[in-house]
DNA sequence: GGAATATATTTCAAGCCTAAATAATATTAG
DNA sequence: CTAATATTATTTAGGCTTGAAATATATTCC
């Protein structure tokens, strides 16, 4: 009932893989909270605020629901809780698109756009800041193999 | 009013800290969501509730509430929460501790670590599969990064 | 044109999550 | 002993998140 070379250090590898996706979701976790929480002290402000506002920072003619849903790959219902509030708060606005009225863009306000750029700002710095200890070539080292990973999950969609 | 090098490598590498982390949070949303929908295809269960089953199957004797929620890191009233629902549906019991009426001790029922097993087993076989291109060299050295920036993190609580 | 199908978005129910307030119990200081 | 303080857990209010159902509008096929 032994059992051979090749299952013993396959099951290594599949142990050192869960190890590292465990410790990647403690870091996560760690940086998603300082973040979170320095959003909200700061500028009385949540994350997905946060990720909506920088979506739309990146399309000056802003993006459709769908569109915004996709990027941040969140549902669809989603967003549209999160542009109700800020719509409701002056930092975005919904324009109806010609031609098609079931759709709308949201974009970013000049009020929204300043209030994005502030946050920008300061979250690149805490950014800076908590990830000191990576110089930048061990950044793009590891940035690019997540993008090698990222890449592999997206072709696996069967 | 022209910059310095010492100021453009410093401006070089705050971006490059920052493109690491959208691509790491990129890469855990995406994994995460893999991880939500296969739990709830196979198992009908959520990510929360393998994270709580999880740090039990750690402890024999079970966790304080604070404790878990000390481990997950998460707030307390959110593993009020989770912890109800696995008790209704028999997966942990809340027993009581003697010489302190406040708490209580949470464990795996026998039906809960059964539970547990299944999904634990089917859960490292999903990861090994998605992180198949990480060799466990790779792993390794990628996880003894993230604990040392764990670490880092850690000693920056003032 | 009109029916079937597809797309864009919102609504809904349920669960997750946080910070703050509350309640109950323990511990410590005087 | 008693009052002040600390710990443990729950409750509350508000926001985030999902998948599924509903609504409205477009497109395609006959």
């Amino acid at each position: 009932m032994s059992i051979q070379p090749e299952q013993r250090s396959e099951e290594a590898a599949s142990k050192a893989r869960l190890r590292l996706w465990l410790r990647f979701l403690k870091t996560s976790r760690i940086i998603e909270s300082e973040l979170r929480e320095k959003l909200r002290q700061e500028f009385a402000s949540t994350l997905p605020r946060f990720d909506v506002m920088a979506a739309l920072s990146r399309y000056e003619e802003g993006l459709k629901m769908s569109q915004l849903s996709g990027v941040l790959r969140v549902s669809n219902g989603n967003v549209t809780g999160i542009v109700d509030r800020l719509a409701q708060d002056g930092a975005v606005v919904r324009v109806p698109v010609p031609g098609d009225r079931r759709a709308s863009m949201v974009r970013l306000t000049k009020r929204g756009q300043e209030e994005f750029a502030a946050q920008a700002a300061a979250h690149e710095a805490w950014i800076d800041e908590m990830l000191a200890g990576f110089s930048p070539n061990e950044c793009a080292d590891i940035a690019a193999r997540l993008d090698d990973l990222v890449a592999s999950l997206g072709e696996r969609e069967s």
